[in-house]
DNA sequence: TATTGTTATACTCTATAACTATA
DNA sequence: TATAGTTATAGAGTATAACAATA
């Protein structure tokens, strides 16, 4: 029961692949998430991209895009349906015409308050079986992974003075 | 640097979710194993479905299904390409015909073992940021999540005496 | 020339419903 | 009645190429 015994045997063969671990858990997360967020009118994509400008501000598609793990080409399904439900407001950046300038509204805010519970359920029942500090320790190695892999950039701005 | 300090911090947003990043890393290595595993003609379906294969020995599709996390449906499809390419053997049990006897091939053997090597590549660069003890770890942690949410059945029939 | 957004399109994975042949 | 496999189909999610507008 305690972590320092080495005694973690892995099942010979599929089951032994963290990496199959990892599909089966995503998969089985990205569904559970899925059916929280139906009744809202959001997908999983929808609640990424609102959380995304909550904590950003006001972002370029493209940096939606870089954010999310959307393609450019899918991003922009995503923010006319967050468009059309009011949710977001759509306008072209004034100093680039290229761009447009995604802001998330009142609106937006209230239903990602909603989706944010709903996935914080999810997030719950999944780790449900590991204890607090395992689950930070679970967390800083996915996030040690993310990074090894190049899928971010290392580190956000927010520093925490001395 | 240690695994003891509790500075562990969060990013806000949407990085702070393990539910975000255990998506990210499951859609990077899902593309991963499938590029390493196109040039044998495979894709993960089917490398799981032979794993499952070797390791278990000759099985129903039912059972395929359970194991490998595959709709009985795509079953079907994933077998008639491993049929096809003579990497498993489909007949019919004779003790109950409604069930075929999915068997792997020697031939199959072989091309399994290029695509262990191929998987354990992408296996290998994902957990390149961990320790050895870590990878230990994060698969105990996984592999107790995959329980607790009743993904699998508690453990195989591997049990070491004494 | 390069970049942002857009459209159309296609591919993979997943999921459902209806059917068949067996049990 | 229930189960194993099959077929057809539909829906996500993801990815590519080509284009318009703008830089």
């Amino acid at each position: 029961m305690s972590g320092t015994t080495p005694s973690e045997v892995r099942p010979a063969g599929i089951l032994g692949l963290s990496t199959f671990l990892i599909h089966k858990l995503g998969a089985e997360l990205r569904r559970r998430v899925a059916e929280e967020l139906v009744g809202m009118g959001l997908g999983p994509r929808h609640h990424r991209a609102l959380l995304f400008l909550a904590t950003r501000g006001p972002a370029a598609q493209k940096d939606i895009s870089l954010a999310t793990d959307l393609d450019p080409s899918n991003v922009v399904g995503v923010i006319d349906d967050l468009d059309r439900q009011g949710l977001v407001v759509r306008r072209r950046d004034t100093t680039d015409r290229r761009r447009n300038v995604i802001e998330i509204t009142d609106t937006g805010r209230v239903v990602l308050a909603q989706g944010d519970e709903a996935v914080g359920r999810v997030e719950e029942a999944a780790l449900r079986a590991l204890e607090p500090a395992e689950r930070d320790q679970l967390y800083g190695f996915l996030y040690r992974m993310v990074v090894s892999l190049d899928l971010i950039k290392p580190a956000p701005n927010r520093v925490k003075e001395g």
